[in-house]
RNA sequence: GUCCCCAUCGUCUAGAGGCCUAGGACACCUCCCUUUCACGGAGGCGACCGGGGUUCGAAUCCCCGUGGGGACGCCA
């Protein structure tokens, strides 16, 4: 069987952590069976659909480089398409139509609260064999109702959670156009999941409830019945429910917060999917160990510590090209102007190492092309007035020696012979001078690269 | 309220009746490395929600309870 998924969101917002993993687990089912991914936008309640979001979307997955083969569609370009069929069941008596107002539905649906039972629709415009429907009020716009089998049960067995059962008496008969004519979520995604072959419905567990509605009119229209696979939903850091309110962020503001694509996709894979012990792979690995199986059924907490050492791991193996492009970027953003040279990389190539963020890399090496200010505790810890003098005589030796590493390092090894002290009451003193700080790498190699010039005006400006 | 789903270390998870004295990863702690801070290396701490069954044997199967969550729109 030819898979075919698809990823349908509704553009209402930007492309939030959830939607993300529903994606890239859609996206590498279709990858790991050769099959399609299909991008679908959901955008039929114009009322809260806009392009903005529609864009948000489109840059989330690009950046993530979730790639589809067909689409983007949207819904709201096949309308034509969705009013064929509603005509063709209320021809066929699969639909009927119902003349409530909304008012009505509201009234009824208080009384059934009350009552401690199901709110749904009583049926009462539903049409039966010898059953007189009421005389359709004048000027009152109708909807278009499935009607709903009223018997028996709808099952199917879930991917991830398992054999699901619902008794079509828990249905009622769905709304699946409005009254000004368009249809609703769940009729369009019948008809596009049908006509676009999809083969494999994987999405989030909110949509369970929905899934025998779909079938039952899958029936009607006597279409395949694709399978379906529902996704736990993702936790905040909190264990709270991520919500616009509440901890919901666009997976863009991981790439502003100084992530790499990589992590955050590897960390996703990672959340209610296992490969046994596998911890750490790519996408294309991803792709190769993808299955369904191995989802949990139940919902997970996100971590951002755990993202974190997956960003640490990223960076540390990330083209240095690529490093350095984003460095630059994130430096201009602190006002830090650096251009691709090879002080730049040299500087890179020695922080990376100790980063688990981008913008902490690029503040992490901002010292190498802005004078730091120096935090005042450190400075008045290392230097003191004992260690000027050091610092004076390892300037005078530094001045005359070649500029590499090994030669600063000799430098520094005969001061504090010279002076009878440990290494450190030279390192940290100079550490603090030309870093601003108290940690760094080996201070010979941040001299180095910051070079003789800059390093001894740094030095010079503490002992005048 | 009604229906549906879920339940292993703090967190993500392995686990398909004996391989479990419950494994891995993040975090945390200790030690090592060391020029400070990281990185890295070696250890450590730490869990089967409760109760009943089924079985020679249950983290795994069944039932009940409890606790979480979701859905009940002319939203998607």
């Amino acid at each position: 069987m030819q898979v075919r998924t698809r990823f349908a969101p509704s553009p209402t917002g930007f492309l939030h952590i959830g939607g993300a993993r529903t994606a890239l687990f859609s996206w590498a089912y279709a990858k790991r069976h050769q099959g399609q991914f299909i991008l679908r936008i959901e955008d039929t309640d114009v009322a809260r659909s806009t392009p903005e979001a529609v864009q948000a979307i489109l840059d989330g997955m690009e950046w993530l480089g979730l790639d589809y083969d067909e689409g983007p569609f949207y819904q709201m370009q096949r309308m034509a398409q969705y009013k064929t069929i509603i005509q063709q069941m209320l021809a066929d008596g699969s639909a009927y139509l119902c003349y409530c107002s909304k008012e009505e539905l509201d009234a009824l649906r208080e009384q059934q609260m009350q009552q401690g039972v199901k709110p749904r629709y009583d049926g009462r415009w539903r049409p039966e064999d010898g059953k007189d429907l009421p005389v359709p009020p004048q000027g009152v716009p109708p909807v278009v109702r499935f009607k709903n089998p009223s018997t028996g049960v709808v099952a199917w067995d879930d991917l991830v959670k398992g054999r699901i059962e619902i008794a079509n008496a828990e249905l009622d008969d769905l709304i699946i156009a409005r009254a000004d004519g368009t249809p609703t979520y769940n009729f369009c995604v019948v008809v596009d999941d049908w006509e676009m072959q999809i083969s494999h419905v994987i999405r989030g567990d909110d949509h369970v409830n929905n899934t025998p509605r779909q079938i039952n009119m899958l029936k009607a229209l006597g279409a395949n019945i694709p399978q379906y696979a529902h996704l736990s939903m993702i936790l905040g850091d909190d264990g709270q429910k991520l919500s616009k309110r509440h901890g919901a962020v666009s997976v863009m503001q991981y790439d502003e917060e100084g992530y790499l694509p990589e992590a955050v996709l590897n960390y996703l894979a990672r959340l209610g999917w296992s490969h046994g012990d596998e911890e750490v792979f790519d996408m294309q690995q991803f792709c190769q160990w993808f299955d369904l199986d191995h989802i949990t059924a139940s919902a997970a907490q996100f971590n951002t510590e755990k993202l974190n050492w997956l960003n640490a791991h990223y960076i540390k193996t990330c083209p240095q090209e690529k490093l350095i492009t984003e460095t630059i970027k994130r430096l201009k953003a602190k006002g830090v102007f650096a251009e691709a040279t090879s002080q730049l990389s040299d500087a890179i190539a020695l922080y990376r190492e100790r980063a688990n963020n981008l913008n902490q890399l690029a503040q992490d090496i901002a010292f190498f092309f802005v004078a730091p200010v120096a935090n005042n505790m450190d400075v008045e810890k290392h230097i003191t007035p004992e260690a000027l003098p050091i610092m004076s005589a390892f300037v005078t030796k530094v001045s005359k020696i070649d500029w590499s590493v090994e030669a600063i390092h000799m430098a520094m090894n005969d001061i504090v012979t010279e002076h009878q002290v440990k290494f450190p009451k030279l390192a940290m003193p100079l550490r603090v001078m030309l870093t601003g700080g108290a940690q760094s790498p080996s201070i010979d190699q941040v001299m180095f690269i910051l070079g003789r010039e800059v390093a001894l005006q740094r030095i010079n400006a503490y002992l005048s």
